[in-house]
DNA sequence: GTCAATTCACATGAAAGAGACCACGGTCTAGTG
DNA sequence: CTAGACCGTGGTCTCTTTCATGTGAATTGACGA
């Protein structure tokens, strides 16, 4: 019945999107991309070329621990160094260095020790089951694996924090000792960690054997974004699509939140996503203030939506608490709006202590802000403030009743 | 009024269970020569 | 004789429960001024 007017209105839209294409290159802004160059990187790059580079002689390299905010460029100079040295081992006709890239943080691979051995054996294009083998298996199928011949092993464990405290740092030692149960190759370990802190909780012994050398990274300041930012803006956009102030703008936001560049290039990439849906020609200085919030509400809505059921209920009794205007929320609260909603829809109803560690991941996520406060002769409680503001919470409350009515 | 003991309502930890998934090896079966 | 189907065993993973211990300040009640 609509059909007519809607072919219209989509092809407006395509053609609008192929006329009226603000990027030249968007990939350039993506998270994932390789810079040619990184700015303002040289002597943290150069420190880690001159640590691993004996592997070049086919010799065992330091342990080295790199740290530093989100953002900061550790991942991207630790793979600009790793390419170079394989450019460089290809010219020498050497095929005795292997690097082993793992990036612990992502959800399919981080959790359990297992998975880390069986994504390092994949990254070998080695092939291991997800599931049902023993772990010592894996580890010996990894031995196995790499000790075929004289050969330098470097494996770096990108958010090595995320692992260690999902796991334990033990994990971490039978690495670090898995050398003595080798012949022939050798294993260096590259951690990078987000968390200054992290080094502190680990077992001694992990820790100096990890932190052979140590590494930190600086956050960017507001004028180093904006170099970062022009250098990309130059590749990414066309020219003179980018209004004044826009750079500045943006590196402003970023280095409010400890100068996190990946989240400088994500908000000029939206915001050039932004313009180009209004059909403008240009990005404007607003258009980073709606990327910004965009960004926040993309990301609250997606785990909304993602996250288990009873974490929904949990989510929804919070949400109903506050929308009756209750000022201060406690577990207790949440717990009995909670079971009543499960008994509405039928679900099952999970004990205090579980929801308490649901409160808890949920604050992990952002979505709510927890304190823990005593209330003396009223006890110990967390104090729980909802996160999301407004429009979002009508949002979110939609997709909830969605996914737990339906 | 002051002080220490009490007490509340959870937080936080550790361990273990349930149910799903999976690999491996052995056994059975049917098809082939 | 052999390939494939089928089973039992033993392993992991995730979510959850059970049991145990910890905790910070309002409250209480004894005490002394």
């Amino acid at each position: 019945m609509i059909k007519g007017c809607n072919m219209d209105k989509l092809d407006k839209i395509f053609s609008s999107f192929i006329s009226n294409n603000l990027f030249k290159n968007k990939s350039v802004l993506q998270s994932n991309y390789s810079p040619e160059q990184i700015t303002h990187r040289e002597a943290q790059i150069e420190s880690v070329a001159s640590i691993l580079a004996p592997a070049l002689r086919g010799e065992r390299v330091s342990n080295l621990f790199i740290y530093g905010n989100t953002g900061s460029g550790k991942t991207l100079s630790v793979r600009y160094v790793r390419d170079k040295i394989l450019e460089k081992l290809q010219e020498l006709g050497g095929d005795y260095l292997q690097f082993i890239y793992v990036n612990c943080k992502l959800k399919k691979v981080a959790d359990t020790e297992y998975r880390i051995v069986a994504e390092m054996i994949h990254e070998l294009k080695g092939s291991i089951p997800a599931t049902g083998l023993p772990t010592d298996q894996v580890y010996l199928k990894f031995i196995e694996m790499i000790d075929v011949k004289k050969q330098v092993i470097i494996i770096i464990l990108d958010e090595i924090d995320e692992a260690v405290k999902k796991i334990s740092d033990r994990f971490i030692y039978t690495l670090t000792r898995l050398n003595s149960e080798l012949k022939n190759a050798q294993i260096s370990i590259i951690g990078i960690s987000n968390s200054l802190t992290f080094m502190d909780h680990l077992d001694p012994r992990v820790r100096s054997s990890l932190s052979e050398e140590e590494l930190v990274f600086p956050s960017y300041n507001a004028l180093q974004l904006q170099d970062i930012l022009r250098v990309r803006a130059e590749q990414a956009f066309k020219e003179g699509v980018l209004e004044e102030g826009v750079i500045e703008k943006c590196a402003a936001y970023a280095a409010r939140e400890h100068g996190d560049a990946r989240r400088a290039l994500d908000l000029l990439r939206v915001a050039g996503e932004i313009s180009e849906r209004e059909e403008g020609t240009k990005i404007k200085v607003e258009h980073i203030d709606s990327a910004n919030q965009k960004i926040e509400k993309d990301k609250m809505l997606d785990i909304v939506e993602k996250v288990p059921k009873q974490f929904q209920l949990v989510l929804a009794a919070a949400l109903s608490l506050h929308k009756n205007k209750i000022e201060e929320i406690f577990t207790g609260d949440v717990y009995n709006t909670y079971q009543d909603l499960c008994q509405k829809t039928r679900n099952e109803v999970l004990t205090q202590r579980r929801v308490s560690d649901i409160l808890a991941e949920f604050d992990m996520l952002g979505l709510i802000n927890t304190r823990v406060i005593s209330k003396g002769r009223q006890g110990r409680t967390r104090e729980i403030k909802l996160m999301l503001p407004g429009p979002i919470q009508d949002k979110a409350e939609e997709i909830l009743q969605k996914s737990l009515y339906l």
